[in-house]
DNA sequence: AGGCATGTTACAGG
DNA sequence: ACCTGTAACATGCC
């Protein structure tokens, strides 16, 4: 589930909910993550406290004590759940599951805190991953170091998008997945950009005019600030099971409508699915040229 | 039973 | 060095 805007959602919740907390143990129920968890770093975050969560791209950046900081991707189906002074549970993602007992199954790693708070990470699929390392080593991690820039940053402008489309002969949906370029997006948000703005996912990014490299970076800021208000609204009363599934689809308008007509209004063409680069793609012929 | 899934990385080859 | 395509990871759902 996790792209930019949803990672930004978890990190905005999980702030209110651990800032300035002080661990007082970890537990892990399974270390074999995509990596595999580092039991003594972990163990050294006892007695620190959480200072700040920060986000760059898809990973959460937890600052954790003077100098310590626990990067986190939440891979594919990554969560984390709080659990408060009164036992009440938070699911701090839009992660739906129909099975709560199930859940539980996939509870990866537990931060216990002063009266029976806990967080929870939990990953059905472990593609995710939690590492520790000294703040000093931020910059030169691997994951970090070649990241494009951040979408809704002043970096990410017409200027360095048509300077990067310049001399390459890739297909715009393969640039925009590459975290190379753009720091964030994934194959959701990219189908719904391309959609918006009205261009074929396989057209090659140098023979794009610069009309539409404008148009495609408006629609990706439009489309992450619409995203990132609608789920902080929406997680605010993400208590019952009820409903979830809805609330995860029903912002998109390609993605996942295959068969179904065109969400322009004066378009009667059907949506169509094809893989590209390796993924689905939901396109209207009509519309996306 | 088989296909599919929101992500990343490694590798082989051009 | 840059680019492309493919497979792999683990698990559950339809």
């Amino acid at each position: 589930m996790p792209e930019l805007p949803e990672v930004e959602v978890v990190k905005r919740s999980l702030s209110k909910k651990i800032q300035n907390l002080i661990i007082k143990k970890v537990k892990i129920n399974d270390e074999n993550l995509r990596y595999k968890v580092n039991r003594d770093e972990l163990s050294k975050l006892v007695g620190k406290r959480i200072k700040n969560i920060k986000r760059r791209s898809k990973y959460l950046i937890f600052k954790i004590g003077k100098n310590k900081i626990m990067l986190v991707h939440l891979g594919m189906t990554g969560k984390f759940f709080f659990i408060n002074k009164k036992n009440q549970k938070y699911k701090t993602s839009f992660y739906y599951s129909l099975n709560e007992a199930k859940d539980e199954k996939h509870n990866r790693i537990i931060f216990f805190f002063a009266n029976k708070q806990k967080l929870i990470y939990n990953d059905i699929r472990k593609f995710g991953f939690i590492k520790i390392f000294s703040a000093k080593k931020l910059n030169k991690n691997s994951h970090i170091k070649n990241l494009g820039p951040e979408p809704l940053g002043k970096k990410f402008n017409s200027d360095y998008l048509q300077r990067y489309f310049k001399n390459r002969n890739r297909s715009i949906k393969d640039i925009l997945m590459d975290q190379r370029c753009i720091a964030g997006l994934g194959n959701i948000y990219v189908n719904e950009v391309l959609f918006l703005s009205g261009i074929s996912p396989i057209r090659k990014v140098h023979k794009l005019n610069n009309f539409e490299v404008k148009k495609i970076i408006y629609n990706i800021k439009k489309i992450l600030k619409n995203s990132i208000k609608l789920g902080g609204s929406s997680i605010k009363d993400f208590s019952s099971d009820d409903g979830k599934k809805g609330i995860f689809q029903q912002h998109f308008k390609i993605y996942g409508r295959k068969g179904e007509k065109c969400s322009n209004a004066d378009c009667n063409s059907k949506v169509i699915r094809r893989v590209i680069s390796n993924r689905a793609s939901f396109v209207c012929r009509s519309c996306q040229k």
